[in-house]
DNA sequence: CTCCATGTTGCTTATTTTGCAACATGATAT
DNA sequence: ATATCATGTTGCAAAATAAGCAACATGGAG
């Protein structure tokens, strides 16, 4: 028994999706399958249960689960206390979006300070937007922030948090006095606080584009803080992540709208180059990351 | 890490020898070799010091061995207690010499059904020579008997216990009366006894042709027991293995001869074919008697 | 009924591990 | 001192193992 496999195990048994497990093992969906079989075979018995629409461990897979959980856990510890040149040394920069420094960073950061004493951590925050751009030119090592749905093949993305996109209106004139379509609010009639760009924006686009309809734009914004500004301050509705209302002292100042059109949700989650991940440093960040993530789901 | 490389590492731990090591794991010594230096090269530490003569661990090493053992142990625990088709079931037939019954068995039988209780045990004695027919041609599983100096390639063996070789005489005539030649014992001269075949026979063979020495053979006998009865009767003077002798009931009844010529030391151990080491159960035996053997010499 | 998401399988390619043979090194014997 | 032996290590080719890609199942959702 490898302590790799078992690792495998662990992030699949965690993220309970092939997929997304074997991207954040960064490995094919087919490795990870016979990885996987390999386990099976070894112990004679199913670890998953796959119905084709969702993963799920078998009793069996618990009790493995919790022997890979220590195993693992012994071989790093034997490991670091063995080690000469301890690698898990250096630094590593990340760069995160105001959103994610309030929301899942403490954890992220609280975790890898306790475990990786010795790496110099440097955290920089900014926009969203740039974050991608940073880690592609080695800025940066590490992003945390919203994903774009779409990326190069040289970086690496792990989801690691949803929230819904909601719409939210100025708070006076308290009966919803706004214009209906089809039972949802008539975003070509409403004026609307959109943001100049990133991944809320993006999805604004594309539910209008499907539909073709031409909104009625008020003001562009840059920021999620300044756009729940505006729109308390009766600019026009807005979209912007729960999570970010949530921490708006802003929050009881404005009004969600229920009537509203269903966006995909807003996914934060880390990025990085694949070049960089070849770095113990980084590996073991995202290693940590996606154990967070599992937990997270579990709940 | 994978439990197989810390399974090899173990073995060398417990046999400090790279050759025997390596044989005990069935591997070429360039495998061994190259094991230990993955292993050593992950820690980035030295495991074991090589002197080219002797091998020991370091003191990382030393640390090193109890994660192993521990890591070994407990994913034996969960293979065995996950595992629906349990492999290690089944039978396993030993054919074994009296020597060997009286010797070595006993603890490597006890600590076996201890781990195994599945396992049907079935075990035969015998003259030793026939061992190795017996284990060729697959009517027996193991056996623990007095080894050959040279084997076919399709067979293994390995060394569990060495023990050396004494002339005795009867014991009548306390003196010493013997004729000598070059200090010690003239054999061509004395009567002597030997074993028909065997081990023992070849040894004294092997000295006599290396010195061009016609022996006076007064009789053959097969079996030790039957040799040190017919040595005690006064036919001459006999040739056994001291492990033999000490568990005798004539053992005070005969005279060990000190200015004798020095043999190769009888060696006993295991002996299996290379297709029934493929079998689990077989190969469980022949770990265990790997590890009791570190532990003897160990001593 | 088609499309989509998701896991699996066939086959080729890449990586890792093994064995053989030659080599290095230091002790023992002559 | 020199030959010889025992023993661990290295170069290189072969074998085994694992990975990736593309095509294929399978079961929902639109």
């Amino acid at each position: 028994m490898d302590t790799r496999h078992l690792q495998i195990f662990l992030t699949l048994a965690e993220l309970r999706h092939f997929g997304r497990a074997s991207q954040a093992c960064h490995l094919s969906p087919s490795a990870l399958t016979r990885t996987i079989q390999r386990l099976e075979e070894e112990l004679g018995q199913p670890l998953f249960l796959r119905d084709n629409r969702r993963v799920s461990l078998t009793p069996v897979g618990e009790q493995f689960r919790s022997y890979a959980r220590r195993a693992v856990q012994e071989w790093r510890a034997v490991r670091s206390a063995l080690r000469k040149t301890d690698d898990l040394t250096g630094s590593l920069s990340i760069y995160a979006s105001v959103t994610a420094v309030y929301s899942l960073l403490p954890r992220l950061l609280e975790s890898f300070r306790q475990a990786y004493r010795e790496v110099q951590l440097e955290l920089r925050t900014g926009v969203a937007e740039q974050a991608v751009g940073l880690v592609q030119n080695g800025e940066i090592d590490l992003a945390v922030a919203a994903l774009p749905d779409r990326h190069r093949a040289s970086l690496q993305f792990l989801p690691l948090l949803h929230t819904p996109l909601l719409f939210i209106a100025p708070p006076f004139g308290a009966g919803s006095g706004l214009p209906l379509r089809d039972g949802l609010i008539d975003l070509s009639r409403v004026p609307m606080v959109v943001p100049q760009q990133g991944l809320s924006r993006r999805r604004l686009d594309q539910w209008l584009k499907e539909r073709r309809i031409l909104p009625n734009i008020s003001s562009e914004v840059s920021g999620n803080e300044a756009l729940i500004a505006m729109v308390r301050l009766g600019c026009g509705i807005g979209i912007v992540p729960e999570l970010v209302l949530s921490r708006s002292p802003f929050r009881d100042e404005v009004r969600i709208l229920e009537k509203a059109p269903h966006l995909d949700p807003y996914v934060v989650g880390l990025c990085s180059s694949k070049s960089n991940l070849q770095r113990p440093v980084a590996q073991a960040f995202w290693q940590l990351a996606v154990e967070q993530a599992g937990e997270r789901s579990g709940l």
